[in-house]
RNA sequence: GGGGUGUUAGUUAAGCUGGUUAUAACGCCGGCCUGUCACGCCGGAGGCCACGGGUUCGAGUCCCGUACACCCCGCCA
């Protein structure tokens, strides 16, 4: 017998095979992904990442290769040789392979496998901590197969736009100086350096806005980021940007590349046609209108805001709508149309979810066929005016439900906003995972420059403090922060920040005024940024730029659940790896010689 | 730091208001089977019911704590 791999090559692979290629010897390698043994036929179906491929061995043909295939179990790693040979009546319909078969001659067993701790199916059967632990089993299974093939083509996609478009694909270190502000970075202990560390970089961003300054022009990179941040659904550790920046642009160009580079990818990936330009919508629109700045457009279900109402009626008789709104607090109702009825008892559940997020409760009113509230503590003493007022805003009919929400602004934008989006999924609005086959890309602008950061109390940049300020708001930026928007755009898909970015501050007199707004002397400014800040004097550029969140696009784009399945090897939940149980501890030895103590006693 | 859900053979689950020997499916082992494709049939092995306390005559089941996983709030410019 000829021996595999060194003589016989692989001629296929386990998805290719069809009539086409009828009575051709072919070879192939894979695992045995299911076997079924008659006796005096068995039939496997070896499988590679392209596919399955049915291969049939029989008694009365070749009795040796028989008796090896009888051994065959789960995940067996084999070679095979035969002939295709087509299986009319027997075809199987769901397999791409299924009208033919491989009649093998040869057959060599590479390596037996140990039954796996859970079976390599496409059905997900398995809890994610087996699968996370076991992930080089998980990684077989053909979702995630097809999930790291597609990201594979994304980079590829991305890398080939870009570069067709005049973009360098330029490089940026990881091991970088610590700069705060933002969001907590991993550090590494110098050795050269006693009690010096260097920070993991969060993103490239002061470092893509130096290539602009050095003359680059276009700039692009797959890059790795790192966030030392606790962990969601859509959050790793470590995770992917496509990361851009553009000389001599404003952000109607930004749009045009990234839109162009989105489209492309729906269009080569799905087969999709997106519609440009993509929607637009002001920051404060969408705050107002959906709670948060990354909206969810496949359904309607708007906040409405009843502040004002409340104001305007003195509270209207409502002690609690009055102290709220009184106390610098918004008020807003959210109507759920009769349509989606609810119980009294999943009304309460609802309660109960928005407790879990801060609320201090969740009143509710019946609309009546009068306009009139029904199983609702307001209504009792609510006046006329404001109940009807607030129908009228919220466009109530009978049968409806209205749910409020007041009291801190954060807060309540926070509960109704996931109330939102939790009602559309618990009535099949959107899907619990998945995009429905609608796409609904958003670019969400014009936010402000500041946010009030009520501990420190001070002003702090929203984006990042180099940030290009409306020319229009500029004035404002000593006598009212709050009020100056600037020049910072998030492109949003269904719900999820797929990407952000701004157009930066080029202009060192105004980033001397940004400084003074956020607090921050000259001094603080030159320690912490004295090198962008020399940069920004000698002749920089206007530029921008945005990054993308390549995980949570391939993550969108592939349907799946969560960022993990669309990460080959991903943290869990406590940042931890349990296939390799990192992070672990280390010798006091090594600690030493880092010059770091830890005050922590690990169990 | 906070709220929620879960943890029972290798895997996924069932196990009611506490009661005698903890079930099933798939996988695994042995046997039979030449057209299966979730193959079928017969037989078998396999359990610190996550861990630690408590209540009780008696705990997989009730209570408290811990660990781990997942979802969310905070956090993520």
């Amino acid at each position: 017998m000829p021996r595999f791999i060194t003589e016989l090559k692989r001629t296929h692979t386990c998805g290719e095979l069809t009539k086409a290629d009828l009575d051709k010897e072919v070879v192939l390698f894979g695992w045995v992904h299911n076997r079924r043994d008659h006796g005096g036929a068995v039939f496997i179906d070896l499988r590679d990442r392209e596919g399955l491929t049915q291969v049939v061995f029989e008694k009365d043909v070749l009795p040796e290769v028989h008796e090896t295939a009888g051994q065959l179990r789960l995940e067996y790693c084999v070679g095979v040789r035969g002939k295709v040979a087509a299986r009319g009546a027997n075809a199987n319909p769901k397999l791409r392979t299924g009208e033919i078969e491989v009649h093998a001659s040869d057959l060599e067993i590479f390596n037996r496998s140990e039954p796996t701790p859970f079976q390599i199916e496409d059905r997900l059967e398995t809890s994610e901590e087996k699968r996370l632990q076991y992930r080089y089993l998980d990684l077989r299974r053909a979702p995630l197969q097809k999930a790291l093939m597609t990201r594979a083509r994304v980079n590829h996609l991305t890398r080939n736009y870009f570069t067709e478009s005049r973009f360098l694909e330029l490089e940026t270190p990881f091991m970088v100086k610590y700069t705060p502000g933002g969001a907590r970075n991993f550090l590494v202990p110098s050795r050269l350096n006693p009690g010096k560390f260097y920070a993991l970089a969060e993103s490239p961003q002061l470092f893509k806005q130096l290539y602009m300054i050095a003359g680059f022009d276009r700039y692009f990179q797959i890059v790795r980021c790192f966030r030392d941040e606790d962990l969601r659904l859509d959050r790793q550790p470590e995770f992917t940007q496509i990361d851009v920046e553009m000389s001599f642009v404003e952000q109607n160009d930004i749009f045009d590349v990234m839109e162009g580079l989105v489209c492309r990818l729906w269009k080569e990936v799905l087969g999709v046609e997106i519609p440009r330009p993509f929607q637009r919508m002001p920051f404060q629109e969408s705050m107002t209108k959906y709670g948060n700045d990354k909206p969810d457009l496949r359904f309607d279900l708007p906040h409405i805001d009843i502040t004002e109402l409340v104001r305007r009626n003195g509270g209207g008789g409502v002690p609690m709508l009055k102290d709220a709104v009184e106390a610098g607090g918004i008020a807003k109702a959210l109507r759920v149309p009769a349509s989606m009825s609810f119980s009294r008892t999943e009304i309460d559940k609802l309660e109960e979810y928005v407790k879990g997020m801060g609320a201090k409760g969740l009143a509710r009113a019946k609309v009546g066929e009068a306009g009139d509230w029904t199983q609702s503590p307001l209504a009792k003493t609510i006046t006329p005016e404001l109940r009807q007022s607030i129908n009228a805003a919220c466009g109530a009919q009978a049968g409806d439900l209205v749910l409020f929400q007041f009291g801190k602004p954060s807060t309540v934008h926070t509960v109704l906003a996931n109330l939102r989006v939790h009602l559309a999924k618990k009535h099949g609005l959107i899907p619990e995972y998945g995009s429905n086959g609608q796409w609904r890309f958003l670019w969400v602008v014009d936010p402000p420059l500041f946010e009030y950061d009520e501990e420190a109390g001070v002003w702090a940049a929203a984006h990042h403090a180099f940030t290009r300020p409306h020319d229009e708001d500029v004035q404002y930026l000593e006598s009212d922060p709050g009020r100056v928007n600037c020049h910072r755009y998030d492109l949003v898909l269904n719900g999820f920040e797929i990407g952000g970015g701004s157009i930066r501050l080029h202009d060192p007199a105004v980033q001397a005024r940004v400084f003074k707004a956020m607090g921050i002397s000259d001094d603080d400014a030159r320690s912490k940024f004295g090198f962008l800040l020399d940069a920004l004097k000698m002749g920089a550029p206007p530029h921008g730029g945005i990054a993308i969140g390549m995980d949570r696009l391939c993550m969108l784009l592939t349907g799946a659940e969560s960022l993990r399945d669309v990460v080959a090897w991903p943290k869990t939940q406590k940042g931890t790896d349990l296939m390799t149980g990192a992070p672990g501890e280390v010798e006091t030895r090594q600690l030493r010689e880092l010059y770091v103590k830890s005050t922590h006693e690990p169990r």
